[in-house]
DNA sequence: GATTCGTGGTA
DNA sequence: TTACCAAGAAT
């Protein structure tokens, strides 16, 4: 049997309509084909992760997916549980103190984010009355909240219609449908267009695609050292089908962090978030040898609003 | 659009 | 050991 392809990506126009498009060998269209084959695998093999179960709730999905910006799901999992065990509704979050949340993001990284779940608990406390809204507009405008979780949330907390464009997906769709290795470095019109034309007309299948898609991209179509052999959709995929031809153009900027601002505010961080009590400057000064990186460092924290300075040169996690 | 923002596992 | 990578957002 011969292996339909996909459109090429050198097409000059909008790829067609996912029901309108290029038929396989046996006249169903592609993307009917493809959503089948990828919801099927997701049907067999979807890790049961706790924000997918029934119970987790809008606000569970919404946790989970702050969590999962930029962090892998292992070192979630732990903190998800803990934080939907103490704050189990938004409200319950947004009555705390700012600096508790920072606290209990734990080693997650990227501790902004923890302060913007938290704006977005006050947020969704006082305009939507302590529920998670429903439309993706309103979703948008919370802190900490971009294009795709936003359409994240509402896909997967309620069952909408939205393309749901995250690193898998991208990397997915890269591979299977523009032939190439990987996606572009930032998110690009020509990626929303192609994921937009594959979404399914019905909801429903078009929010089992969205996470049936990230999944196959987390677990089969990995960044390296994929798994062809286990992909359901392997027998009409572009790169592969090209002969899977390595990455051309610029490599992917690396992210050196030895000896960064970054570092250097991870170990501030790291001692307000053990500590009880205000902490003494000289106590912090501890944490880096060189004095300007640490003042900036410290300075960036305060601005950020994840440090409060206090008189007497003590600091700590912030209260308000 | 390019940068910045943590942390730890893996090859 | 260095380099890359992990469900991005904000500026």
């Amino acid at each position: 049997m011969t292996a339909p392809t996909l459109p090429p990506h050198s097409s000059p126009t909008a790829p067609a309509p996912a029901t309108d498009g290029p038929a396989d060998a046996s006249g169903v269209p592609l993307g009917e084909t493809l959503h089948t084959q990828v919801i099927t695998w997701f049907d067999g093999n979807a890790r049961d992760l706790p924000w997918r179960r029934a119970d987790a709730g809008a606000w569970g999905v919404m946790v989970s997916e702050f969590m999962l910006q930029q962090t892998p799901v292992n070192r979630v999992l732990p903190v998800y549980e803990q934080w939907l065990a103490r704050w189990p509704r938004p409200a319950d979050l947004a009555k705390e103190a700012p600096g508790e949340a920072v606290r209990a993001w734990g080693r997650l990284g990227y501790p902004r984010r923890a302060l913007r779940l938290h704006g977005a608990a006050v947020a969704i406390t006082e305009r939507h009355g302590g529920d998670v809204p429903t439309e993706h507009a309103q979703l948008l405008a919370l802190p900490g909240i971009g294009e795709y979780t936003a359409a994240a949330v509402a896909s997967f907390a309620y069952g909408q219609r939205h393309a749901v464009l995250d690193t898998n997906v991208r990397r997915v769709l890269a591979r299977a449908v523009t032939g190439v290795q990987y996606p572009p470095n930032a998110t690009t019109a020509a990626e929303r267009r192609l994921a937009r034309t594959l979404l399914p007309e019905e909801e429903e299948t078009a929010a089992r695609w969205a996470a049936a898609s990230m999944e196959l991209g987390a677990l089969v179509c990995t960044a390296k050292n994929e798994s062809c052999h286990q992909c359901p959709i392997s027998g009409h995929c572009a790169w592969r089908l090209a002969g899977k031809p390595a990455h051309d153009g610029p490599p992917r900027r690396g992210q050196t962090y030895a000896g960064t601002d970054r570092q250097v505010r991870g170990k501030l961080l790291a001692v307000l978030r053990e500590a009880h009590t205000p902490v003494p400057q000289a106590m912090l000064d501890r944490v880096w040898h060189e004095p300007v990186q640490r003042a900036r460092a410290l300075d960036g924290l305060v601005a950020d609003g994840l440090v409060e300075p206090l008189p007497g040169a003590l600091y700590r996690l912030p209260l308000t």
